[in-house]
DNA sequence: TCTCCTCGTTGAAACGTTTTAACGGTTGAG
DNA sequence: CTCAACCGTTAAAACGTTTCAACGAGGAGA
């Protein structure tokens, strides 16, 4: 089916050695016009598709970058991926997504073939930060939305904690006493930073410790927002919280919907903070409250960090960035008059 | 920096030749159980990782899949591309996401690279279906979402037609007979496809061609939405439409963002409708009606056909799914005294 | 006329795997 | 005891590029 033709085939049929073609496809500049012509004319009649894997094998380079994502189907996701993209784009490199969707197999898998391909450089959120399957193997990694523990590798994060910290405290300010916290599983270390962040504002405020009600989920999909939601409404009024905070704004609608659907008003009877201020976020049933991370500026930042690393006398960077808290309608509380 | 450790490091480490080591790598069964365990050792010890593009020349398969997904940050692709994942990895084969945004110059180099790299297969919801970029180059191509004209690769899409039709029907029989058509631009099929099935509606019902108020935007992304919404308040009050059909979701997000904003009520100054039926168009600030395509299944069966390619006697087949109109709060008009 | 450059082109050697046919050694059947 | 079959292993030939040193042909300067 496939006669696969060659670079010497072209070779053969523009009257000249394989090297002059190799020359027309790498360095225009160097072969005189007429042949030049010759060659791409030949190219073009016979279809000729250059073989990446022999160039690259031989030439060493690759071409393009990898960005290991934890959910496709976030938008905070995709938006980091534009920043990063953009700054490949720059640096004239293609850039392949991955999707490990939070599955530590997959992630594993995909790092495993990116090796294998000796792409450029890897960009990943990964699943677990302490992770064996990061470790150097020639390849150079950079961690976008996570810190990085130890000093082997640059890393591009937001300041969780903070963001945790603004959520709730701005919860407290509007005069909630029992709030929970929404999202898992533990083992991400943005929902423990998170997590952190909330007990943090807690203690400044002079609250007892259990004033939070930590809500632990399988995921961070709309599904389990909604999942935490009922199972919200299920607690004793007495006990149920009046406010809460959503390890990001997937669960928040999925909570937001779980509300609508039983019947309680946010922010009357929930109020709710979400995380990341995705798009959808602000035309949500009830525009929503979020924690805004610099998402485009993160995969960039990180992109550039990458692409340094091959840079003779490198060192190894860890840039956090500041969140931002977005108030909107789901916990601007009707109650107090406001229109 | 890399010492670059290959399959005959890793022999003479191991006191085997290379040919040894490559079946433990390929065929483990084939080789004893001591040898293997020796070989397997000395891969852990010297940090081998086996060099893909050389695999790849000589062996001639790739083990990946690509695809090109025209804006990745539209949680319908996304789904899609789920299905795609799920369908491929039952077939032992990685998926590699590329993002055209939309653009032609993008599209053209993502499909140049792969073919380039011999991936297995290219999935591809192009730009522009007539597009010369998408001529035959030997690696098998599907489209995704899009219909092939000519018989010369398969295509797994969903009547658009249809889709048009029973969103706009879905209007008229709410008694709207202003419409506007928002979508854009007019070089992207499925526009075309939706906005020829608006104007079949419109035909059937007896009304006038100009029933639709064609509003064109430069592309399907929410602010798009934002800028018709604008255009449409804009409009003098005895020309503007009482209903609005998008071509997708994120401009029917956009045009209720706008619509709020300007203090107009859907659906009682205006109705929409979208397209798609993305998980935020339920939960959006009134839940969206819209036109739901089977998501997961375009992107599996697609994939299946991809995969079915090099069968010996292939025939192109074009799938045709059916869409499905899901009714929610943005049409069911509280003004006919519901709630 | 001779020498020295420059320019465009080329032959051949890599790059790191997979694959094939062949190898020697062991085993089981006759 | 012989022979065939089998098993695990191997040497060597690909795969299709890029790269590098070397080459010949002109032209310029002496």
């Amino acid at each position: 089916m496939k006669p696969s033709v060659g670079i010497r085939d072209v070779a053969q049929h523009a009257g000249v050695s394989n090297a002059t073609v190799s020359n027309v496809l790498n360095r225009p500049d160097v072969v005189a016009p007429a042949t030049r012509q010759r060659v791409l004319a030949a190219i073009e009649q016979l279809g000729f598709v250059r073989n990446e894997s022999a160039r690259q094998l031989r030439a060493g380079r690759s071409r393009v970058l990898a960005y290991v994502v934890l959910d496709a189907a976030n938008p905070f996701f995709t938006d980091v991926a534009r920043g990063v993209e953009d700054a490949a784009r720059d640096a004239g490199l293609a850039l392949f997504l991955c999707n490990s969707a939070s599955d530590d197999g997959r992630e594993r898998e995909y790092l495993e073939l990116l090796h294998e391909q000796r792409v450029e450089g890897i960009l990943i959120t990964p699943v677990d930060t302490e992770s064996a399957q990061l470790a150097d193997r020639g390849t150079p990694v950079v961690l976008v939305d996570r810190e990085a523990t130890d000093g082997t590798r640059c890393s591009v994060a937001v300041d969780d904690v903070l963001g945790g910290e603004l959520a709730v405290t701005h919860l407290i300010e509007s005069g909630h006493t029992r709030i929970a916290v929404v999202g898992g599983p533990l083992s991400i270390q943005q929902v423990r930073d998170r997590h952190e962040g909330a007990r943090r504002a807690v203690a400044n405020a002079g609250l007892p410790a259990d004033a939070l009600t930590f809500l632990e989920t399988r995921g961070l999909q709309v599904g389990e927002g909604r999942n935490a939601g009922d199972r919200l409404v299920g607690l004793p009024s007495g006990r149920r919280p009046t406010a809460a905070f959503c390890a990001n704004d997937l669960l928040a609608l999925g909570l937001l919907q779980s509300m609508t659907q039983q019947g309680l008003r946010v922010p009357d009877d929930l109020a709710v903070v979400g995380y990341d201020d995705i798009e959808f976020a602000a035309a949500a049933a009830v525009p929503l409250t979020s924690v805004r991370q610099p998402r485009e500026q993160l995969g960039r930042t990180a992109t550039q960090l990458l692409l340094a690393e091959n840079e003779p006398d490198h060192e190894h960077r860890h840039v956090k960035f500041q969140p931002e808290l977005v108030v909107r309608a789901s916990t601007s509380a009707r109650r107090t008059g406001v229109r």
